[in-house]
RNA sequence: UGCCCGGUAGCUCAGUGGCAGAGCAGGUGACUGUUAAUCACUUGGUCGCUGGUUCAAUCCCAGCCCGGGCAGCCA
């Protein structure tokens, strides 16, 4: 994957620059700089060349050309290295002795070496620029690069999915995803949560979370047969069926009964043919799960979980979401300062319900209770009624899983939806049926079969505890920090029904 | 999966039943401490594919492919 496959014969690699001493500038001996013994310079990132406190007599960048603009006796090139949003303008003189041979080639996509002086800008729009000793062109790019100095569409960047990240959004979107995955951790390791690895591949094809992806070594065309004529999957790799999980959260519930409170973060898979701006068949889940830990818990948990990534990524990605809420979605910085300083709002299905008929709306999905909250009834709860983060909870015991636990009244269950404006549904929860019996009923009610989950049964069995958990849509999550209106835009390759290209 | 919208230059798009258009990108030149620089000139087309209607189809019709929006399923 890396810098092995043909097409990225042309991707740059960082030069070892001990093995290539430059003699003309003897670059390790100016004061004041970081060298190494052999006198090589050591490469300097675009955002900390831009946040230098002083000029500096020798610095080392690497990077990309984003423009060039060539004036008399020199040219600005404007390089970035994706280590921020803005890049840095380099001056080349005319006066560099490959300057006639090389700055044409220094075009828009191409991979520059530069070596020279940090220096405060004579231009008004920057503080900091390099006027170049030494440019090296590493890699061209020719004119049939395909990012422009221009807007494109996120459509047409899909089909580059391989170079939209040298793009300004996708660049802030997936420094975002970066920083926001780190906040992930961040935020469970402080309060003594285990980060557990829950399995990719998992032989439970029943958990009721959608359709499955099979796991299979069988040959396609000519899988062994049974007697009876169905294929034979004792034959298969695992001795049985496999898929690729959907969840992680039984998995979990095992490790919170040992070590009270866990967390899981990785890939889940959906082979719903789901077409839509909010669904992919490969996604990031966050899933925690607590014991002794009730419904009340559970929500608490996810109100203070949501706040402190959205006030991470403020604080830590604040030029890329300003460029996000000037370009992608206006209200965007004033959506998310407003979430961070608003209590959720909390809401029973049934009051929902209530809420929904009272409306006076006339819905194109009928309002009853028993019925789902389709995505018009969930999107005027946050957009219109709450005009914020809302959560849902106690649904009817029909249209939840096995697993919620079931309340005093015999129909609900403890299950809770996390609603945000824009997106929907962002994060759904419950508390989990700790009793045996109840659980027992449960799976005869859902037509599961008891010796599947008999692992899960034992949780019951030995020690059993109130506990509660709930699932995050990374993916979902970024689409609201960064206003990205589709799910495809915030994963660095989307799977979708009928595309997994790159 | 259903309903709806779209596919024209490398990109973003306009357009017409009768010679295919603009801006940007590319090229050439000029100018210039520029900021997606500016100005002039200029290269560039299987009008998604297949079939049909027509004297003539990029345009009208049908089928297919691809992209997007919404809905369902959910995170």
């Amino acid at each position: 994957m890396r810098g092995r496959h043909p097409r990225a014969a042309g991707r740059p690699r960082p030069r070892r620059l001990s093995r290539r001493p430059h003699a003309r500038i003897c670059l390790g001996r100016r004061p004041g700089f970081r060298s190494s013994p052999r006198m090589s310079l050591s490469r300097t990132l675009v955002k900390d060349a831009l946040l230098a406190a002083g000029p500096a007599d020798a610095i080392l960048l690497q990077g990309w050309v984003r423009t060039r603009r060539d004036a008399k006796g020199f040219s600005f090139v404007e390089l970035n290295d994706g280590s921020s949003l803005k890049g840095i303008q380099v001056i080349a003189p005319a006066t560099l002795p490959n300057y006639a041979a090389d700055l044409p080639r220094a075009a828009t996509g191409a991979a520059l070496e530069v070596r020279g002086r940090l220096v405060a800008s004579q231009g008004a729009g920057q503080k900091w620029e390099v006027v170049a000793e030494t440019l090296t062109v590493v890699g061209e790019a020719d004119a049939t690069y395909p990012l422009q100095k221009k807007g494109h569409s996120l459509e047409f960047l899909r089909e580059i999915a391989h170079l939209r990240p040298r793009s300004n959004l996708f660049g802030a979107v997936f420094r975002i995803r970066s920083r926001l995955a780190y906040a992930v951790h961040q935020f469970f390791q402080e309060r003594s949560f285990a980060y557990v690895h829950a399995p990719i591949i998992t032989t439970s094809d029943c958990e009721g979370a959608g359709e499955l992806f099979r796991v299979t070594t069988l040959d396609a065309s000519h899988p062994p047969m049974t007697e009876a004529g169905d294929v034979d999957f004792r034959q298969d790799f695992f001795a049985r069926k496999a898929y690729l999980t959907v969840s992680g959260q039984l998995e979990a519930e095992v490790f919170a009964c040992a070590l009270s409170n866990v967390y899981t973060f990785g890939p889940t898979f959906r082979a719903e043919n789901s077409n839509t701006s909010r669904h992919a068949a490969e996604f990031w889940m966050i899933e925690p799960e607590m014991a002794f830990c009730d419904l009340e818990g559970n929500m608490a948990l996810a109100e203070e979980f949501v706040k402190h990534l959205i006030r991470d990524v403020r604080q830590h990605c604040a030029g890329d979401l300003e460029f996000l809420g000037k370009f992608v979605d206006q209200g965007l910085l004033a959506r998310l300062d407003f979430v961070l300083e608003r209590p959720f709002q909390r809401c029973s299905y049934t009051e929902a319900i209530e809420l929904l008929a009272k409306s006076g709306r006339t819905w194109e999905h009928p309002v009853a209770w028993g019925d789902n909250l389709q995505s018009e009834h969930e999107r005027y709860l946050a957009e219109e009624h709450f005009k914020c983060p809302v959560t849902v909870y106690n649904y009817p015991r029909t249209l939840k899983p096995f697993y919620m636990r079931v309340n005093e009244d015999g129909r609900t269950v403890r299950a809770m939806d996390l609603l945000v404006p824009g997106i929907g549904e962002i994060i759904g929860g419950s508390q989990r049926e700790e009793r045996l019996e109840v659980l027992r009923e449960n799976l005869a009610q859902h037509q599961l079969p008891e010796k599947e989950y008999w692992w899960y049964l034992d949780l019951r069995r030995y020690g059993t505890v109130p506990h509660a958990g709930f699932g995050l849509g990374f993916e979902r999550m970024l689409m609201f920090v960064t206003g990205v209106a589709n799910i495809r835009d915030v994963i660095p390759f989307a799977r979708t029904p009928g595309s997994a290209d790159f």
